[in-house]
DNA sequence: ACATTCCTATACCCGAGCGTCCAGTATGTG
DNA sequence: CACATACTGGACGCTCGGGTATAGGAATGT
């Protein structure tokens, strides 16, 4: 193999640009509508090019679902502290993750992907792992502490992990997908994380321990 | 004008089973990926024939999406009904809800149709006001008079309504929409319905009045 | 300096799909 | 019956996009 023992070296910041221009427009149009010129282009770099990084207008694909999913990662690594009670926990996990599904990009993408997954599972799998998956399987744990220590009363930990996210989405991502409403503002995606950790401790909260206000 | 005043009529049974072909296949790929060749074969009919009827894809998308708006009003429009109690109410329209966008059509084109609505506001908005605006707006003046019989402590009866659905789905569309659930059984979605009213009657139920539990 | 590899630009091949045309046949109305 | 219209089947033109080929220039290591 020894690859390349000499010549000029490919450009890092090339194929960086080309992974970025997929991305925004992939998050616009669905898989047969970008093409690979439009992709060129926006890059500002030559179609040949695009093909010397990646064969294929698939793998250009995958690669950029998984340039989403390690960036899912990384923005959902820190916000797992432990400081403060409960209540300010869920709502700053609450926070994170609205500021991700909701971040222009992602968001949309979210709901292209589906269609073009379809086939793809491995893929989806990973996408899905990587985004709500992880922070459903945290949230699980928390609550399940929570509930060990007697301040949730909480029958399966899972499904309510659910029910929290979805308190948090409260419809929201279907309307933006649908392109029925403007993006988010950060004041509002604080607001929309506070009231459904409200609710979500109301319904599952401890009577009389605190929690419950 | 006079038109048609004698001759063979259209066949309308064909009609139909062109728009029930594209309504199987839309449901199932994206719109480019759907090829009129494949809607006429689907339908058993000559290709000329779907362009007889529809003069374009886009006409016949639009009609399928109406077509699709005009099954979830009908279904939709009977489990108004006032009997029972709060609780047995909402289980009902629970059922309804999750029935109809879980069933293996709409939910698979729910997570098409975004992609293939961008551009076409009006068709969006009115997809959405067939389906879940509709429930919304119904749960919303059902909660509202709970609410002023003192039956349940709201602040913002909207919101509630997208809480009572958000509980219901339970992050359930995008799993299936992302192919990494099977489709859902009739126990379980009764299973779901409940539990989520449950969960919105313990956060919004009014204390010691027999609804919570 | 030199070899080597990268990047660009352009032209090209090829298949797919939309929409049309046409000749023939079926099926209705007056 | 005669006529008008609908349906069929196939072939066709056209555009568009994926992917390849090639040639010349640019950048970098030895």
């Amino acid at each position: 193999m020894r690859a390349s023992r000499s010549g000029r070296p490919k450009d890092a910041a090339k194929r960086a640009a080309i992974i970025a221009a997929a991305r925004g427009l992939f998050a616009d149009h669905a898989f047969d509508l970008v093409t690979m010129e439009a992709v060129a282009a926006r890059a500002d770099v030559s179609k040949m090019t695009v093909y010397s990084h990646f064969h294929d207008k698939e793998t250009l694909f995958e690669t950029v679902v998984s340039s989403i999913s390690d960036q899912m990662m990384r923005d959902l690594s820190e916000p797992e502290r432990e400081r403060g009670g409960l209540r300010e926990r869920l709502t700053a996990i609450g926070c994170s993750f609205l500021r991700l599904i909701l971040g222009s990009e992602i968001c949309r993408m979210a709901h292209t992907l589906p269609a073009a997954l379809r086939g793809n599972q491995v893929l989806a799998r990973r996408f899905y792992a990587a985004g709500p998956g992880r922070v459903r399987a945290a949230l699980a744990a928390m609550i399940a502490a929570a509930a060990s220590r007697g301040e949730l009363t909480v029958d399966d930990a899972d499904w309510a992990a659910s029910d929290l996210v979805s308190l948090w989405e409260n419809g929201l991502p279907a309307l933006l997908a649908f392109g029925l409403m403007e993006p988010v503002t950060s004041a509002e995606i604080e607001r929309r994380a506070r009231r459904g950790t409200e609710v979500f401790l109301r319904a599952y909260g401890t009577k009389g321990n605190g929690v419950t206000s």
